[in-house]
DNA sequence: GGATTATCATTTGCATGCGAATGAATTGAC
DNA sequence: GTCAATTCATTCGCATGCAAATGATAATCC
């Protein structure tokens, strides 16, 4: 016997693919609420452009390249977000001496201590976006979701 | 006393915050990784088109506004979505008969047929996104996801 | 009813994000 | 050493994503 809908709420189509449960459907959400609170706490920086003064921060002076791989963006990205640091002074760029292929950026003064001024607002925004769970869910959303990063 | 750097490794500034560890890192990049599975079995479309398509399928013909709600686009972004499914033949416009501001958004029959084809391939884009983990974990994934969307 | 407020859609401007193509410089194979 | 393959940076085009401003229409208050 072949299918035959028996109700008036049968869907006719495939049940069981619900939209808002999907991983990919829900991690746009989570990441759309981060970005909103990012927003709200730090109003004139992006979390990518944060997340380049915070690794700079870390690794000091880099190719463009190289500090792409460590904040997961690809050249096209990162040397927009760096050409917007850069035009506000937070960063500065130079020529590789050896390797005349590389753009050399690192953090100015004036970078040096925005990041340092910020890296607590980071923390709060980190707790804000955290807060609807427990310590220990916290800690388990991390571990689940660098699984699957 | 002050803080006085006792070895050649002191960072020198506020330890404890590391970049890669935030959720705000970690949503990105999963969300990153989740977009390029999406992108290797459904070249033709973006995750926000296959997402208004499919909730499309489910709820009918609505406003634009009310799809934007449905899956989580403030109007500006879905009108760029739909603009483009629309000239792609995917979706219809219309106008509200009563509401003279609502714009209709519903499926064409090539959207349909398009939208059930693909519904099997997103199932597979969500089991490849949540491949490195067990079933059990991603059920918890889900569920703290959705806790903080 | 008329004025105020709210909702819907549109437009502009800016910032990711990525694929693809390009050019310059370096590295590797031989 | 030379040529091929690789790496680094840049540019272009396209697609989200959101804030803010605007215009049209509806709903509400009095």
């Amino acid at each position: 016997m072949g299918r035959v809908a028996m109700s008036p709420d049968d869907p006719g189509h495939d049940v069981g693919y619900r939209l808002q449960d999907q991983i990919g459907f829900i991690l746009r959400k989570a990441h759309q609420r981060h970005v909103a609170i990012f927003a709200a706490h730090i109003a004139d920086l992006t979390p990518p452009q944060f997340a380049a003064l915070a690794k700079l921060r870390d690794v000091g002076e880099t190719s463009q390249n190289q500090l792409g791989a460590l904040i997961a963006m690809d050249a096209a990205t990162v040397k927009g977000v760096i050409d917007r640091l850069a035009a506000r002074g937070l960063v500065r760029l130079g020529k590789h001496e050896v390797d005349k292929r590389r753009l050399l950026v690192g953090l100015t003064e004036e970078g040096q201590r925005t990041v340092e001024e910020l890296v607590p607002l980071a923390r709060t925004i980190t707790e804000e976006t955290l807060a609807p769970l427990s310590a220990r869910e916290a800690t388990t959303l991390l571990q689940l979701l660098a699984k699957i990063s």
